[in-house]
DNA sequence: GCGATTTTGTGAACGTATTCACAAGTGGTT
DNA sequence: AACCACTTGTGAATACGTTCACAAAATCGC
């Protein structure tokens, strides 16, 4: 996956001050502001110690299980509305396409509750599950950006069916601003730090082409989001302590578009080589 | 990543044999159209011997560096807009986020043409990476479900930009079918067949809702798709042979949640320490 | 209650990916 | 030509992630 793994690159600062972002040249790397970074305590988790609280596993989930948990979860909601009560490690592997032994350490993470000989109860893991993804709380998101993508993204109902709603819709061009869509009216961008206060918004979600990303992407730092989804084809420069993570189309094609030719280049060389050999 | 980033899931077989794919009650997998995996010639891609031929690198690429060079890709493309010529890895690194050893490394895979002391070339990096990715064939792309989404992707012009071109659309829905989107008509998806060979379509980009998902993955592979780039939330099962790559929103912003949780924690848990010492 | 069967939870082995650190080139300057 | 500042390319070290394989529960049938 990883990808999209790390998310906190280089750089920072929101405002203006090193203004030369990615400047002419070679400014890319410039004058990196590390300010901030004052409270993180570390960031690398030292061991806890034996003596720590039994209950709370939730320390040190490892990305990669984070992403599989999501996964894990929409099966088992499936499973759950189709009236499954247990489910073994083997059957919920491989209806998530992982492999069962890297489920169940994934699951031993948060203090699995599993039963030997039985498997996990749906309804248990579910809980858990949310419990460590912090999807108990309602979270609020706002999407900036209404094009195409915007209202897609807008509309789209598997965002409120999972604990997060959309609480505002912004958009840079007055055209754009007063229509309604999904029960919303696009707001200014200008009225973000209104919309995040009022709605208590946890999460940015950025739609706009990559040219006003970079802009958008601060001003959301600055209102005090930490969590930004990026659909715009760039990379966003952050402060260490905000999360982003990008979507990117175009790149997820390029990744196909590899393995297409790889397939291809094996294919020319079993050819070459059968005919080496015949030769 | 990513994530995500496997996309291989777990196992196949097209006949009967280990019918117990997923059980009954538990069948949330369902009948998979297991058919073809015909060819594949094994995957794990053996070693080659020491005498492999000296020019074609591009064997064995691992798979988050393929992740990372679309991305180095984009961030060079801007470069040579902005008539830049050369690039350092630290620049470029910075640019994309990622560390300048990590980038080096990455493009050593593709025989890199670096200069000591000076860098990259831009216009050479882009000319390898686009070999690599295999972009300089032109590849066709079939949309499937024009919804919401579907008609975003359909308008987004970051596909036409990098070889890309959406050849054919195609949905479920006879209101549907008979609209024009960009320059193309929407068909009715039973002429998947004739459309993927009339245009010679090597990816097919899942657009519907969860519930038809797998079904026309499956006649996609029956139509010889072997690359699917799969938006619907749920998770395709598909022969070996066949390359998936799932991007799934609502999962997207669950993992950004789980770390708004955990730095809430750690708030938490840091004004406790505080005042345990203190006590 | 006991053995057969199932399935979890996890140590250990393996594999992949990232980062460090530095020798070896390169171009520019004197 | 000798030096300097810079930057690549890569071995070695480290970190992270996955899979294997098996002991330790748990249930079931008798």
């Amino acid at each position: 996956m990883t990808e999209q793994q790390d998310a906190t690159p280089a750089d920072t600062k929101p405002g203006g001050l090193d203004g030369s972002r990615v400047g002419r040249a070679r400014a890319a790397a410039g004058a990196l502001s590390r300010a901030m970074r004052s409270t993180l305590p570390g960031r690398s988790e030292p061991r806890h110690p034996p003596t720590a609280a039994p209950a709370d596993q939730q320390r040190s989930v490892p990305e990669a299980t984070v992403a599989r948990l999501a996964l894990y979860l929409r099966v088992l909601s499936g499973l759950a509305e189709q009236g499954v009560v247990t489910v073994s490690s083997e059957e919920l592997a491989s209806a998530a396409g992982v492999n069962s032994a890297n489920l169940r350490k994934d699951l031993s993470h948060l203090g699995s509750y599993g039963t030997r000989g039985v498997g996990y109860e749906v309804a248990v893991l579910v809980e858990r599950i949310e419990g460590t993804l912090g999807l108990t709380r309602h979270r609020a998101v706002a999407l900036i950006g209404i094009g195409n993508l915007g209202h897609a993204l807008a509309g789209y109902d598997g965002f409120a069916t999972r604990g997060f709603h959309i609480a505002a819709l912004l958009d840079a061009d007055p055209v754009r601003v007063g229509e309604r869509i999904a029960g919303l009216t696009v707001r200014h961008v200008d009225e973000m730090a209104e919309a995040i206060r009022e709605h208590d918004v946890a999460i940015g979600v950025i739609a706009t082409p990559a040219h006003a990303a970079q802009d958008v992407c601060d001003r959301l730092v600055s209102c005090g989001v930490t969590s930004i989804l990026n659909f715009a084809p760039m990379v966003l420069a952050v402060p260490d302590a905000v999360e982003v993570r990008r979507v990117d189309l175009a790149i997820e094609l390029q990744i196909l578009s590899f393995h297409e030719q790889r397939k291809l280049e094996s294919v020319v060389a079993l050819g070459r080589d059968g005919l080496e050999a015949a030769g």
